[in-house]
DNA sequence: TCGTTATTAAATATTATTCGCAATAATACA
DNA sequence: TGTATTATTGCGAATAATATTTAATAACGA
């Protein structure tokens, strides 16, 4: 399940000119181990360590999550109005796209091969660098269908 | 190709007890004028009613970006870092996904039914009523894969 | 072990988006 | 067709997510 360790993480950075620090182990430690259907937000992220105790700033926060999307790590995810979630990004048996509820946000998480495929057919044809492939299906929730109206 | 009339949008917003304003309607037009694979930000929406002599608030655009959203009738994209995107929700023959380059943002349109048809069904499947449905693609273009390291 | 330089924490800046409000205009209905 | 109701607008101000600047620190390669 674990994908990274630290020296593979290392290896990974270092290609890149980049330095492996206890800041960025930590935080992808953290998404390595968050249960299956859990996101989280920077803020979310920055409250989980200080409660663990590991005092990381915010900015880092930001930052490494960036990097981490950027290097394929993480997905970024739109699962609410005005900031993003993430969660780490793993490859085929777990790859699983989300359902949203635009009104409530409330997120459904389901798993279909045939996207991925289509995906990565899809960057191949086009000579891009695969990262990552989501389909977000924006919909409305059964209760906030009954619940009428208000926008 | 032009899904919406004065009338028929009318019809749909006021059955939710909402009014047909011409900002409404001024703005819905614009993205059903829209090129085939041309994206607008609220700002640009904003510059280019602008540059017509159409004076919309900034305020009303957001507002109405969001709710026709909402409605179903425009996507919102996150196809740049720090704001979104939209163009018209068109249904089956016109619908597609993005291939996008997180470097540079380069994005590229693609259309494959089997998408919206999982996307239907997952929906259906779990009682949502399906607004949108769109793969987005994370990758890296050709050339950002040339212009090596930079992030 | 040392020098170089990427990275950090903290404070500050930026900027997309929202909100409060008073004025206006779309709609329902008499 | 006129009137009352209230959704919507434009404006300015507020908010909140994220970026940036800076000096201090610490990875890394040699
Ligand atoms: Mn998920
Ligand atoms: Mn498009
Ligand atoms: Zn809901
Ligand atoms: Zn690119």
């Amino acid at each position: 399940m674990s994908l990274y360790t630290a020296a593979s993480l290392k290896a990974e950075l270092n290609d890149r000119g980049w330095r492996l620090t206890p800041q960025r182990q930590t935080i992808l430690q953290v998404f390595q181990n968050l249960a299956r259907g859990k996101h989280l937000s920077a803020e979310e992220l920055h409250d989980l360590l200080q409660g663990e105790g590991e005092q990381i700033s915010l900015s880092t926060i930001y930052r490494t999550l960036k990097l981490m999307a950027r290097m394929g790590l993480l997905r970024e995810l739109e699962l609410a109005e005005g900031h993003k979630h993430y969660e780490i990004n793993q490859p085929y048996p777990y790859h699983h796209h989300h359902l949203l509820c635009v009104r409530c946000n409330k997120t459904i998480e389901f798993k279909n091969d045939t996207i991925l495929k289509i995906g990565s057919k899809q960057a191949k044809k086009d000579g891009f660098h695969l990262l990552d492939c989501q389909l977000t299906i924006h919909a409305i929730c059964p209760s906030c269908q009954r619940a009428l109206l208000p926008v």
